[in-house]
DNA sequence: ATAAATAGTTATACTTTTGTAACCAAATTC
DNA sequence: GAATTTGGTTACAAAAGTATAACTATTTAT
């Protein structure tokens, strides 16, 4: 690791740090505002919209939630009918979460709903800007997404431990 | 605005909605297994050495964090002697913060600290998305720091009314 | 000069999130 | 088949963040 990679790796991880509060606040605080579920159910809704299916270790896992608020969170989202538990028929411990057609529709309104005002202010950039924007943001999330997560190794078990 | 435009924005919203939480958990999970001053704090701090010099409203609009949470932190930094109050000769009811250097060299061990785990699996990835990674976040940090917040306009009292 | 607006603080109640320990049921290991 | 491990739940305590109202001090508007 040479000098010229040390000061990227700083610089990504201060953006990174700056960028935080910025979608923190915009995204939570109209979560808040403009729906009845927490935060910490939107984001299990958005995995799960991404995996299809997820354990409940999974999801604790990929989102770094504590086993038990993940019990919690689901089961509000069970009350709500947006998720529901499918049991494993090869490992009966395991409680695997899929959405709802209920659960995709909800979901994409209150996405609709929650960004409304970071899309209008979205909606302002000039073509160039959107779509750098577009860009980098799949490329932010798939290199986080892929790093962030140790499904390849240990299976998650290694974060919640 | 037409339908490709419209496709990209919601896009764009839900990689953002994904990303949120990548970010969120490990960073504040660290933030909170490894120093003593809360998440909030260091985004205060993450702002403060950005921008120098901010008035305790222009934090709060900035971070979108309600005024009286802002005096809050605010109080805590200046008791680790991190920030410091610059009374305006201007105005005297505005309270300007500003990092002290023990602020800066603490701030910039925390972001040390905090992004250790984070450090190591970037560090794994190859030049290329190393490159990419960086460039990107760049970009979304520039533009969303550039939207997100109202100084233009009403200089951020839109937000907090 | 009085009234209204603004910047910030104090106090308080509340929600969300985190952390820990104890526990059950099922699977695995020996 | 007894002991251990694993996936998940329950219960509880504590930290962090949010929301609101009431208040002081200062500035601006009329």
């Amino acid at each position: 690791m040479n000098d010229n990679e040390t000061v990227s790796i700083d610089k990504i991880i201060e953006n990174l740090i700056y960028l935080h509060p910025l979608l923190s606040k915009s995204l939570t605080r109209s979560i808040r505002a403009k729906t009845n579920i927490n935060p910490g159910s939107l984001y299990i809704l958005g995995m799960l919209s991404k995996h299809e299916i997820l354990s409940m270790s999974e999801i604790g896992c990929k989102l770094s939630i504590p086993k038990p608020h993940v019990t919690a969170q689901v089961d509000k989202l069970i009350a709500e009918e947006m998720v529901e538990r499918l049991f494993d028929p090869t490992d009966r411990r395991i409680v695997n979460i899929r959405m709802t057609e209920k659960g995709k529709e909800d979901f994409k309104a209150i996405k609709q709903e929650v960004s409304q005002d970071m899309r209008e202010r979205i909606e302002k950039l000039d073509e160039n800007k959107l779509k750098n924007l577009f860009d980098s943001t799949q490329v932010v999330r798939d290199i986080l997404s892929d790093i962030m997560t140790d499904t390849k190794m240990t299976s998650c078990t290694k974060i919640q431990e």
